[in-house]
DNA sequence: TCGTTAGTTCATAATTTACAGAACTAAATT
DNA sequence: AATTTAGTTCTGTAAATTATGAACTAACGA
């Protein structure tokens, strides 16, 4: 498989920024491909040799992203191999996910509240609003989803 | 300085988070200390004998978090050591980096967009619907403070 | 001006990670 | 039954990361 110069380009962008979120970069170039290559699925084959990556790492990688989640693969009757592609949920998961770690940060951020012994409880007031902030935003992110599927309708009619 | 078991484990959990969001670990635990000590403010002595790194590395630590603005510190005169604190302005500047990353994962996938030539449209319109999520999020979360802010300054009255 | 303190820099050691390559397995095909 | 295909697992290692310790510097105080 050949990919134009533009791709190669975004699969490495795209593998940074997965990289970035913890990923491997073998995992995260498999990533990358999936999402920008013209074909939506591809056979491990075409992943190890478009990529240049050895089988192990590529069977590695598929089985983590497997596991995670984040693609998945179909197969069709007399073809032995597999033809993963990018899960079409994964991008509201992966969206999920970042809220979730801002969760987790404000989950974190409450204990120290509740650890700590600040003499001074300025120092207390700006975290306090902090937590606050955030537990505001995830109230309130299903409103803002709902709205947003509101105007999407209305824009597509 | 001693610190409590709940001390202890926070520095720990909190040195975790941020290693997963690229820092090094013991940059990691700086900023967990500062965070979670009772006094606000540490010297670098405290720091390094505290957390049981070397000068060195509590030298790279806290420069390179007074480079990325993490934390700051004050001096009093007549002493010569420096007092460390993380900078109130932190949280805010915290928030604002989760949304410019997934700013960037939009403008990413908008360029996988224009590049990719899937036969199949069908394939393209989750992303779309995605990237206009996105941009949506974007869009509204001014609002978002804003209103949190009224809501805040409300309950506090 | 001599010693002490506060911190930096550099070379190196230890650890971790990420991958390749080879040997292997299980199923399908001939 | 033998061979090919599709993929897995295991072992070794190269490279990158992270931290240490020792030597150094700059400034202050006695």
């Amino acid at each position: 498989m050949t990919l134009t110069d533009k791709q190669l380009e975004l699969i490495e962008e795209f593998g940074i920024y997965q990289e970035s979120n913890g990923f491997q970069p073998a995992v995260a170039r498999v990533m990358g491909l999936l999402l920008v290559s013209d074909k939506p699925e591809l056979t491990f084959e075409e992943i190890s040799e478009t990529l240049n990556i050895s089988k192990s790492a590529t069977s590695n990688a598929l089985n983590m992203l497997l596991n995670t989640g984040h693609i998945e693969y179909t197969t069709f009757h007399g073809d032995r191999k597999r033809y993963f592609r990018i899960k079409s949920s994964n991008w509201r998961e992966l969206f999920n996910k970042k809220m979730e770690d801002l969760g987790e940060l404000n989950n974190l951020l409450k204990r120290v509240l509740e650890v700590r012994e600040r003499e001074n409880p300025i120092y207390d007031q700006k975290l306090q609003y902090f937590i606050s902030f955030l537990d505001y935003l995830k109230a309130q992110l299903p409103n803002l989803i709902e709205q947003w599927e509101k105007e999407h309708l209305k824009e597509k009619a």
